[in-house]
DNA sequence: ATTTACAAACCAAGCGCTTGCTTGGTAATG
DNA sequence: CATTACCAAGCAAGCGCTTGGTTTGTAAAT
């Protein structure tokens, strides 16, 4: 399979690329009272969703009184956004790693998809998650200002396809394929679980990418 | 369920399905006072969700009190339930029209994409985002009894792709390969405006096509 | 080394409002 | 003349958030 994972040392760490954004503020130390009830409300607006959630199960979560978590976040809302935002920081500079590592566009391509699939699936899946499925959530203000932040983020999908489609490679329009791909991969959270079946993310990108028609025949994996 | 009605004028209306499944009492008409409510809950909880919708604002988008929707409905949750079982007998009906009307499979496929892409972004489109993004809103045992319904119509769904899978024209796994069609197809429910962009449904299902390889070179859409 | 000063982190209590749902009664329908 | 459909009013519970006061961490001043 194509994956020649350190070559010289192009590949940065996920942890790596975590404790350099932390130390740029630009999300927040897990181990700190803030980092912990980010962790803690992501997995709380995954499970039962932003509204099902309330102050006081969060604060529950965390270990304090529901009116003390007025004083690291004004609304419940900010909460909500801080997760969105500080979880786009990461998987943006995670992926961009990823493209970066490689140099072929098929391989670009798998590397990223390979790394959104982690993103979704990995540690930092319920953040993930809560941003695909608690948009709504936000007031009109916080979306567009989430938005932008978005937008770095699918650059740097849309240039990997636009070679692939000037290469050849690709027959669908470029827009539609990565929103196809989205939807695809973040629906991956509601059925993919590698405990049982014993599919790694390693085959699951296989498989992506054999729908996708790369990477030649791709057998059945169970 | 499984009545193949008239099939020698092999295409069934859409419109025809919707009338034999309110004679059989499976679906509410939407003249009812109970299926103008349904639609209306359908359109509003896709709007804001689910748990931001109350029953005021529910009551006020039919033209009457509060109150009176618990003569129709014992629980809010009793309606959120209506709207998904009714869209599933809908859509099963009508997906298993589309395959039926077709001999290859290849084409089986496309009238399954078609048809798909059609319930999520045409009338029944409220009521399929519901389906698919408020889920667990649902208490744990109407999740199991929706999930029996929608098992049906997942086994169409299998029954085509397996045939593709053995005429070696499928390279993916092919439950792997139908959960990617699941969230690529219900995701567009969050960018394909028809309205803009000039691109059509019969558009759309193309792109899908040769995002998987068939159809030869489509050419972009823009 | 102990005191002083001060801000950050938190608690206990509860306010004002909204929520899903109930109740007892009235109007329409067939 | 009973059944169905609705209204007007409101209850109990839960919601996000505020308030006033106490603890805790930190660091300079004594």
């Amino acid at each position: 399979m194509g994956q020649p994972s350190l070559q010289l040392d192009i590949h940065v760490k996920h942890s790596d690329i975590f404790q350099a954004l932390i130390k740029d503020q630009l999300v927040s130390d897990p181990a700190s009272a803030r980092g912990r009830l980010l962790a803690e409300a992501a997995t709380l607006f995954r499970d039962k969703g932003y509204e099902r959630t309330t102050v006081r199960d969060l604060a529950a979560a965390v270990g304090i009184q529901s009116g003390s978590l007025f004083h690291h976040f004004r609304t419940k809302e900010e909460i909500l956004k801080a997760v969105m935002v500080e979880t786009i920081r990461l998987n943006t500079a995670v992926m961009q790693a990823a493209v970066e590592g490689e140099t072929e566009s098929e391989a670009k391509l798998r590397a990223l998809i390979r790394a959104e699939l982690e993103s979704i699936n990995g540690k930092t899946g319920e953040a993930m998650a809560v941003l695909v499925y608690e948009w709504r959530s936000l007031s009109e203000v916080s979306q567009t200002e989430v938005l932008a932040l978005r937008d770095v983020y699918e650059e740097l999908w849309l240039t990997v396809l636009k070679r692939l489609k000037n290469e050849g490679q690709l027959n669908a329009d470029v827009f539609i394929a990565r929103r196809m791909l989205t939807g695809a991969l973040s629906w991956t959270v509601t059925w993919y679980k590698p405990e049982r079946g014993g599919l790694t993310l390693d085959g699951l990108t296989d498989q992506v990418m054999a729908l996708l028609g790369f990477g030649g025949a791709a057998g059945a994996p169970e």
